[in-house]
DNA sequence: AGCCTATGCGAAC
DNA sequence: TTCGCCTAGGCTG
């Protein structure tokens, strides 16, 4: 479920049930051991999320950098009774008591698990370009990628260094809801266009650390207002294009289309996202 | 029970 | 361009 949203939601459970607290750390798989034997019983500082990366702080300035990838989790159990012995290749556990309970972290399947120090952390953070979920984000920063690159506007927006967080949901989710081609060159796009693009990312991004779901649709095209079923899908969330190749357009009813850009699977409506400025438009292009 | 696919991304070929 | 990661939900059987 790792897109920024899942992220900054996961440093927050992090931070709410361990800051401040001694921790207990292990890695009953092993592949994190020796370094989880130095954090043992040191004390959680708290926990934050750029882009898709997630660092847990521990004193000493001393960080566990996680990222998911495309598989992973970070689930966070707190008021536990009892902590129970782990289940499948945890990577790495977080424990602390809780009085006559406990809370419990378990992380799996992720891709990184690192102990760094500020400065690798701060060689990461610099990598990566402007967060819609941070309200310190330079969007100028993208803009100025965007509006100098030939690369499809699809390619820059799943770039972490163009845009950090945005992964193929959240992509294909809001080209939709401004009408634009996922191939149209980076350099075509208006400066308002980007705008709108990026408030909008702050606006579903933000609603998606709320709801831990991504949901997409306007009030007009929700399940309800439709008549329509809602979805069954792992993402859980009210969605206009994505992963529904073949079915029809919630808006126009034309079928949705799916093309492999990157090694990552592209999702538009060919009629409510057109390759070509229609001559219809009367040049409002909106 | 087994198969498929996936919200990501770096390394290997 | 393909693989690894080795999770997890949905679908097939």
């Amino acid at each position: 479920m790792p897109e920024g949203h899942t992220l900054r939601r996961l440093a927050d459970d992090l931070a709410g049930a361990f800051a401040g607290r001694t921790v207990h750390v292990s890695s009953p798989q092993g592949r994190f051991a020796a370094d989880a034997a130095v954090l043992d019983g040191q004390t959680l500082l708290g926990a934050d999320a750029a882009g898709k990366h997630l660092f847990v702080e521990f004193a000493g300035e001393r960080f566990v950098h996680v990222h998911l990838g495309l598989i992973g989790t970070f689930l966070v159990h707190t008021g536990a009774a009892a902590v129970p012995p782990p289940v499948g290749q945890v990577r790495l556990r977080l424990v602390a008591a809780d009085g006559d309970h406990a809370s419990y972290a378990d992380l799996r399947g992720a891709t990184q698990c690192e102990l760094v120090g500020l400065l690798q952390r701060d060689a990461v953070l610099a990598r990566l370009g402007p967060d819609p979920l941070r309200p310190d984000a330079a969007p100028e920063r993208a803009w100025h990628r965007i509006s100098r690159s030939h690369r499809p506007i699809g390619d820059l927006l799943m770039d972490q260094e163009v845009i950090a967080g945005v992964g193929n949901v959240y992509r294909a989710e809001v080209l939709f809801r401004h009408r634009l081609h996922p191939l149209r060159p980076g350099n075509t796009l208006r400066r308002s266009q980007f705008r709108a693009v990026w408030d909008d990312l702050v606006a579903l991004m933000t609603e998606g650390v709320r709801t831990g779901r991504i949901d997409t649709v306007r009030p007009e095209h929700t399940p309800e207002a439709m008549g329509r079923s809602p979805r069954k899908d792992d993402h859980g969330g009210e969605v206009y294009v994505y992963r529904r190749n073949g079915m029809p357009c919630h808006v126009c009813g034309k079928n949705v289309r799916t093309e492999v850009l990157v090694g990552r699977n592209l999702f538009w409506c060919p009629r409510c996202q057109p390759r070509f400025r229609s001559r219809a438009s009367h040049g409002s292009d909106a």
